[in-house]
DNA sequence: CAACAGTTTAGAATTATTATAATGTAGATT
DNA sequence: AATCTACATTATAATAATTCTAAACTGTTG
């Protein structure tokens, strides 16, 4: 359970200053067999509940965007009012689960390789994502 | 050019009343050769430089969510801070221009069909959509 | 362990969006 | 065509989400 000095290790490595703060953020979200999804509400709400001292707001917002723009997270954006991050960094699809909010990551083999066609002159691809909205059977439609 | 007509029976047909503003609104986004993007920023641009009288932003917000609703328009989510809305309101995908913001409609020719092997019990699927985020060839990376 | 640079914090400021309540207007009714 | 009624528009206020600010704090370096 003490993996912390890996967080810290990680940290360091991509120039981020192991803080408490984000040391304790790292456990949050990387402690887990699982990569997961979540939005900022989420995240404050765990937080608040993990640690003893309260977190400021601006806070997690700063280290989110730090993680992000090092890598440490990804952004998936559904629509204007929901926008999640996601631990799993790698390029990759999602199912999108609209009855109950929730974001699903593929497999690779879930979804077979796509095949773009199209080329922009001048400018190369950085990553090709799939959202997949599923819904309930029955209660047709969303 | 007076195809105003059009839109009256359009918006009747979806049930929205044909008030002024939404006329207007039908003209800017829908009298043009290929359809287009745009922000509610944009939007709100083009309708004061277009109009003699000036409208209102929540008017502008009420109508474009009235057409989104109606299936006059479509949500096109790329992070947290950049929402578009397409005039084309088929199911298609896109390309979205890291350097210019600019959003790219891909025809049905661009990307192979996409094929989902999985399956998620008691769902339906209700839209598979491409987001293929290029940038400039030689500025590497963002 | 002193000094510095980067970080956290609370709260203010900003931005985007939605709600409100008064006024206006499209379309139906006469 | 005058009137009526339900829905729209408007300006403004309210709310929500995010970012900024400046002071206090804390890792890190030497």
């Amino acid at each position: 359970m003490k993996k912390n000095c890996n967080f810290i290790e990680k940290l360091r490595e991509v120039g981020l200053r192991p803080t408490k703060q984000r040391v304790k953020m790292c456990e949050v979200l990387y402690n887990r067999v699982k990569t997961f999804h979540f939005t900022i509400n989420d995240l404050v709400k765990m937080l608040s509940e993990e640690m003893n001292q309260k977190i400021s707001l601006a806070t997690v917002y700063n280290t989110v965007h730090a993680f992000e723009k090092k890598g440490y997270l990804k952004e998936i954006s559904i629509d204007s009012h929901r926008s999640y991050f996601d631990t799993n960094t790698s390029v990759h699809h999602h199912f999108f689960d609209e009855d109950t909010n929730e974001l699903i990551d593929c497999d690779e083999s879930d979804i077979d390789k796509i095949n773009i066609r199209k080329n922009i002159i001048g400018k190369k691809i950085n990553s090709v994502e799939v959202l997949v909205r599923v819904a309930s059977d029955n209660q047709n439609q969303k």
